[in-house]
DNA sequence: ATCCTCCCCTAC
DNA sequence: TAAGGTAGGGGAGGAT
């Protein structure tokens, strides 16, 4: 993979950084490279001749990229940074290798950058023909593709000292298992120079998260989780227990051993097991090579170095080691340890260090044949991970009396071996901390049972630091509690610290646990029922930002996959944190290692959302506004994670059925439409999906099919105008209490209707919030007619919360709207009322402009645009005094942008979309910002006009017109000059 | 005294 | 080059 940019650059237009650039490394200069775009925006427009173009720059090119990418925008082009399918239209390059070429979609054209300079002589935009380097590409490809599909066979590459004669059939079998379809593609990617290096990549993510092997580790153990506790609900595999049970005891030599084997069922002795995959990666890696295994082994990404003609210079490699064997441990190798502090360890002993690539097909495999043949003799089991986990024992040793624990064992393990081809080892005790201690001792490929009467012993001379959850700093905290003596085994700890000094030192609940853990002690059982806490996302690799537009840009994709995460674990949440990693001051800005994060201050934030949620745009907005209280520099940014927590499941509980059923989670009390009396509770209800108990305590995640408690009001909580928390109801002191109530009741504004229109306003209140908080994945799968009747409901819901009464004067309700919220039999209503999944959401954050270019239903729908006059509805809304927005946008120059992109996306807008731009430009004239919508319409007129838009342009028209109305409505038959 | 937020630590 | 993710427990210290 040939790096990004290095012959890109001239010194053009980079003579402001001067010295600067001259002194730093190439690495650096990528960054400002990126920087570039933003000075860019800056630039003065001199034409508009390259509109509709956009272009990547590849290879060296006259005027360099920098220039073009200038050019580009001085002349109304688009310039990408990165290569991207979908949107580069030209790519320009002056010479451009065959390799890329099949990268291309048989429509790219590959240009000369001359085709740029020429245009622009000519002030028009030229034919591109006369500068097509590959005219023929669209027929050469089917030739290039055979000439390249078959790509470079991954090989095992040895660091520092090559294998000899790497190239022969020894390789060829690792080739075998190594190169899945999708090693194939990342070959494939790397070879050349277009793949995602940061996060300013649009493709970053979705790489990085493909090759990273903490991720990996992460959700698969969650997955295998999950996986154990659906098995758990299935009769049939309960059957097959039963007969792989019987299988078993059939088929069994007994020894003497066995015989000699007791089972003090009486006194309820238990029998754990923890087993584990030895260095799994590796053993993974090699499970078809099993001879390679006693040489040192690691599973890089990187190929380590191929040329082994000296060791001076040698390239000190910064990826970490996934994963080593034993080999390879008895060097002091690590896992996680830096390939090139591995090299040099291996160079020490004259050993050579065999680096493999991952093979994340093959952990799949194994991990599942691991886990189904352990599972299909007992359910009794708590998945740690993807190749690790505790069993009880108990029952199955019972049932397989007189056998022997480690008979049944070392049946397990010769079973899982043959199957997998990759070792395992094996712990037993009488508790869980116990028998992961001796899996520990059992390796590799071992059994190790910790028999009564041997405990005490064993547990003496075990090493602190090897006690689950005590890592190094813990150590320190106890070795540094006494400097003179040694602190390393169990039996120190004993011996030197009681229980209140350990406590003391780590606090109540770790100083307990480690007394407890130190003698061996350890009550806890399998953990069955497993539920989430917590779900996010997190990077810290490849963050490099020069400006926030590109933060907000990788925001929305974490969003996006944090959004994807939550739907699959079928949770929505109530919490959310930002988490970020800042370059610490006086770190570097190029850090050591290849786009890690080096040394970094964090700091995170929360937030109380004001419902459960697994909304796109929450988390998104959530997460800018949360980063945008915390002070940092965009472009020190090494990291950044966003954590949903307070999570509920959004299946189905024990009295309620799912979506086709007729009972849901949103199917209670709370949500219905209270037909006549309406209390204030009942609309407190509609806001807080809240059991009324406030005495109960956190954590709220034991019982899912209740919901949460209310928690404390913080000045965290958003809740939106209009809205009323039932805490802050609660705590108010009774007289004002009464008086808010009473204010919710009887609104000023509705003075002089009769009661009974209240509670309509009311019951059409709580149906439009709900309605609201639908989304499309719901309305979608409703009849057009209903998704059009509740598209309505909902513009005019929009509407009339945007709409306080203007000059004291009320509007009466709006016919449309009482029929249907009065219409009880209404199919779309009933439908919604029974849809599982929507809880309220911040009203703020449904603005459907969010789906101007991921267009869902809207633009299915054969909406009328309906009449301002109807449109004015009663209302309690109280007024909002936010700054209006849309689609998150608030500044001019945002919407601008976003103007510029809705037209230029679509030959003609969508009605729905029409109607949301003009609410806010009616907000705008509302809030007084006649000039905003000024400079707004006229922005707009420009952009259409450069175009042949012609239904667009006669929306815009009638969108024009509808303002101008209400402009002359505001200020007395006055009209906007937009000439 | 108890809760909450913002960390830190650990594990795979 | 390189792919330093995530879930969960728990402590410090401020707020209530």
């Amino acid at each position: 993979m040939a790096g990004r940019g290095c012959g890109q650059r001239g010194d053009n237009g980079w003579s402001e950084w001067g010295g600067y650039m001259a002194a730093k490394k190439r690495k650096l200069e990528e960054q400002f490279d990126k920087d570039c775009s933003n000075n860019a925006k800056q630039l003065e427009r001199k034409s508009n001749i390259f509109h509709g173009i956009s272009i990547f720059v590849d290879g060296h090119t006259e005027p360099p990229a920098d220039e073009l990418k200038k050019l580009m925008m001085e002349h109304g082009g688009v310039y990408h940074a990165y290569y991207s399918k979908d949107k580069v239209t030209y790519f320009i390059s002056n010479n451009l290798p065959y390799a890329k070429i099949r990268k291309l979609k048989p429509n790219d054209k590959v240009v000369r950058s001359q085709w740029i300079t020429d245009s622009i002589k000519q002030n028009k935009l030229l034919p591109t023909y006369d500068y097509e380097m590959y005219k023929d590409i669209t027929k050469s490809r089917g030739q290039t593709e055979l000439n390249f599909k078959r790509t470079e066979p991954m090989r095992p590459i040895t660091s520092d000292f090559n294998v000899p004669n790497s190239d022969e059939e020894e390789n060829n079998s690792i080739e075998k298992s190594s190169s899945s379809s999708e090693t194939e593609d990342i070959q494939a990617e790397e070879d050349d120079h277009l793949s995602a290096l940061d996060a300013k990549h649009p493709k970053f993510l979705e790489t990085f998260l493909k090759r990273s092997r903490l991720h990996y580790l992460s959700s698969t153990a969650v997955a295998k989780k999950v996986y154990v506790q659906d098995l758990r609900q299935k009769l049939e595999h309960r059957q097959l227990i039963e007969k792989r049970r019987e299988e078993l005891k059939n088929n069994i030599q007994r020894s003497e051993r066995d015989y000699l084997f007791k089972l003090n069922d009486e006194k309820k002795d238990k029998i754990y097991m923890h087993i584990d995959m030895d260095c799994f990666f590796v053993s993974v890696a090699t499970r078809n090579q099993p001879e390679l295994r006693d040489q040192p082994i690691a599973i890089t990404h990187s190929k380590g170095k191929k040329s082994t003609t000296t060791n001076e210079h040698q390239f000190y490699s910064r990826s970490e080691l996934a994963s080593c064997n034993y080999a390879a441990r008895q060097y002091g190798i690590k896992n996680g340890m830096y390939l090139g502090k591995a090299q040099e360890l291996c160079r020490n002993h004259q050993a050579k260090l065999l680096c493999l690539p991952y093979d994340y097909e093959g952990f799949h495999e194994v991990s599942d044949r691991f886990y189904d043949i352990i599972l299909s003799y007992t359910l009794d089991v708590e998945a740690v991970s993807c190749d690790e986990m505790y069993i009880d024992l108990t029952e199955l040793i019972l049932y397989l009396k007189p056998l022997h624990p480690l008979t049944f064992v070392s049946l397990l393990r010769e079973e899982i071996q043959l199957n997998t081809k990759c070792p395992c080892s094996a712990g037993l005790a009488s508790n869980m901390l116990l028998a992961r201690l001796a899996t520990r001792q059992a390796k590799p490929n071992g059994q190790c049972y910790i028999e009564k009467g041997y405990e005490q012993e064993f547990i003496s001379k075990q090493k602190i630091i090897d006690l689950p959850g005590i890592g190094s700093s813990i150590l320190d905290k106890l070795q540094q509690t006494s400097l003179h003596k040694s602190i390393e085994t169990c039996k120190h700890v004993q011996n030197l610290f009681s229980l209140e000094k350990l406590k003391s030192v780590l606090g109540t609940k770790q100083g307990q646990t480690i007394y407890d853990m130190t003698r061996g002690n350890d009550i806890r059982t399998l953990a069955k029922d497993y539920s989430p806490k917590s779900i996010s996302i997190d990077i810290n690799y490849g963050i490099r930002f020069q400006t926030f537009d590109e933060l907000n840009l990788f925001i929305k994709q974490l969003a996006t996959e944090l959004q994807k995460r939550l739907q699959q674990a079928k949770q929505k949440g109530k919490q959310l944190t930002v988490k970020i990693r800042v370059r610490s001051v006086n770190a570097p800005i190029v850090t050591e290692k290849f786009m890690g994060c080096g040394k970094t201050d964090d700091s995170s934030r929360l937030v109380n959302l004001h419902s459960f949620t697994d909304d796109l745009t929450i988390i998104e907005l959530e997460t800018i506004k949360l980063l945008k209280q915390m002070n940092f520099v965009v472009s020190d940014l090494r990291g950044i994670g966003i954590t949903i927590t307070q999570l509920q499941s959004t299946i189905k509980n024990s009295h309620g059925k799912d979506m086709h059923g007729t009972r849901t989670l949103f199917d209670c009390n709370q949500f219905r439409v209270p037909k006549l009396t309406i209390t204030t509770d009942d609309i407190q209800n509609i806001d807080e999906p809240s059991e009324s108990s406030v005495t109960r305590k956190r954590p709220i995640q034991q019982d899912q099919t209740t919901s949460v408690v209310p928690k404390k009001l913080t000045r965290h909580d958003c809740y939106t105008p209009g809205q009323i928390d039932p805490r802050v109801m609660n705590e108010l002191p009774a007289e004002i209490r009464q008086e808010v109530e009473e204010h919710l009741k009887n609104p000023p504004t509705t003075l002089g209707i009769n009661s009974e229109l209240h509670q309509i306003n009311i019951a059409e209140k709580s149906f439009t919030q709900v309605m609201d908080h639908l989304d499309e994945a719901v309305l979608n799968e409703l009849p057009p007619e209903m998704r059009r009747e509740i598209t309505i409901a909902q513009k005019l819901r929009k509407i009339e919360s945007k709409y306080p009464p203007v000059g004291g004067k009320r509007l009466v309700s709006a016919p449309v709207s009482s029929t249907l919220i009065n219409k009880e039999k209404s199919n779309a209503f009933n439908v919604l009322m029974n849809s599982p999944q929507k809880q309220p959401i911040p009203k703020k954050t449904t603005n459907p402009i969010k789906k101007w270019h991921t267009e869902t239903i809207l633009n299915e729908e054969n909406t009328v645009p309906i009449p301002l006059n109807e449109k004015k509805l009663n209302t309690n809304q109280q007024q909002q005094q936010q700054q209006p927005s849309i689609a998150g946008c608030t500044s001019l120059n945002d919407v601008k942008l976003m103007l510029r992109e809705w037209i230029e996306s679509s030959d003609e807008p969508n009605q729905i979309d029409l109607d949301l731009f003009q609410n806010y430009l009616f907000d705008l004239l509302n809030s007084y910002n006649a000039e905003m919508v000024h400079q707004l319409l006229i922005y707009g007129l420009l952009q259409l006009k450069t175009l042949t838009k012609t239904i667009w342009t006669d929306n815009f028209q009638i969108l024009i017109d509808s303002v101008q109305t209400r402009f002359r409505q505001m200020y007395g038959g006055a009209t906007m000059d937009l000439s």
